[in-house]
DNA sequence: TGGCTGACTTTCG
DNA sequence: ACGAAAGCCAGCC
């Protein structure tokens, strides 16, 4: 198991509640070696890790395409629901305002 | 060793 | 504006 899923845990841990972040957003912060991809990759691996908020974790549009990588596909929804963030279609609505960048945050 | 895959992102047509 | 393709890198046959 590769250090870089850790880190990736890591930042999504840090993820304030109420907020969220996308892919991308977390491959800039960890650095050239990392893309995107990789991010939604470490996110497969997510599973069973405890404390790992991924459905916070959104790509660059606030859709929740992993959603069904939960253990029910409106999992996801709901808790950013609980959060206070409102999910219509799978998107995050006003998700500029909700986001939530580590580059810039962790700065 | 080599090639396929993946919860993404960006760009060209 | 929409669709398709490439680029990215680590893990797993």
């Amino acid at each position: 198991m590769a250090d870089f899923f850790n880190d990736v845990y890591d930042v999504v841990r840090l993820i304030p509640y109420g907020r969220v972040t996308s892919y991308g957003a977390i491959a800039q912060y960890l650095g050239t070696k990392m893309s995107a991809r990789m991010v939604g990759w470490a996110m497969n691996a997510a599973h069973g890790m405890p404390n790992v908020p991924a459905h916070r974790v959104v790509n660059r549009q606030g859709l929740l395409t992993g959603r069904f990588h939960f253990s029910t596909p409106t999992k996801m929804q709901e808790l950013l629901e609980k959060e206070g963030i409102a999910v219509v279609d799978d998107q995050i609505v006003n998700f500029d305002r909700f986001f939530w960048n580590p580059s810039f945050e962790l700065l």
